[in-house]
DNA sequence: GTAGTCTCTGTAGTAACTACAGAAGCAAGG
DNA sequence: CCTTGCTTCTGTAGTTACTACAGAGACTAC
């Protein structure tokens, strides 16, 4: 008779070639009940639907659009209870979009400051580096 | 006679105040070796000398420009045993800039990428959302 | 002497993973 | 059926750069 109980799921490794998430950090997701616990063949290996395909998916694209893992926790959680509303989705997306913009303009600032300070230097090979007395000039 | 042992010590407080490093910080920086063990009172409160107040204000500045731990340690090592060149220095100084600029191209990819996805958003009450859809989407 | 502030040590928590060790599961070939 | 070799298992500890206590003792000013 066919097997019922280890049909049609994916291991680990292969969640994680679809997704491109690495191996730990799925198990590191279930820790943190941000995946929900798979089930197991009968060796305890774990076994994924494609519900939970889907949704890795959504994590891993979430974070490489820099969302938190609280802030996709809270997605997620709006998604799983369908109580969300476009607008509830776009705050949360503008939201970060202006962190995102905030960051950009302070390594912006960096970028000038660390580009005006090598520029003053000689390059040398003198012990003696305008960098060093820069970094050792107070604020 | 006049007390030799606890004249003109910072205690760990005003060194906090002058550089703008948080206490707990500075006894941290201790811990990594960053900073070297301060004299101490006879009750066993830390010390500090002016040589000191300089290398944090050295640590907190670079922290600033964005250097690691690591790195300033290096710099730190290279200013301790005078045995650096202003070319040596240049050379972190840039290789650092090029992170600074790597990071900020890809934070603005991410910038684009959110723009995009939030101005597909109607910001209406369905609870039907082409952010959430484009989240879910592989790649 | 005492009130009020500062500082002490040591430990644990934060974010988001990553990296093992040592054992066990699983699939394919002989 | 058995072996080979890859995959997966659990549990713990490490990473970066701090921050946050608790409970006790030091220091300063009145």
């Amino acid at each position: 008779m066919p097997d019922i109980t280890n049909s049609r799921g994916y291991p680990i490794g292969a969640m994680s070639t679809h997704t491109g998430v690495n191996i730990e950090t799925i198990r590191y997701y279930e820790r943190i009940d941000l995946m929900p616990k798979p089930d197991r063949t009968a060796g305890g290996n774990r076994q994924y639907n494609h519900d939970q395909l889907k949704r890795l998916s959504f994590i891993k694209t979430s974070r490489e659009f820099g969302f938190s893992i609280d802030e996709i926790r809270d997605l997620l959680e709006m998604v799983d209870r369908q109580d969300f509303t476009c607008g509830e989705v776009h705050g949360l997306a503008i939201e970060h979009l202006a962190s995102v913009r905030e960051k950009i303009v302070g390594l912006k600032k960096l970028e000038e400051a660390l580009a005006g300070m090598a520029s003053k230097c000689s390059q040398g090979d003198v012990p003696d580096c305008p960098i060093v007395e820069t970094l050792f000039e107070p604020r």
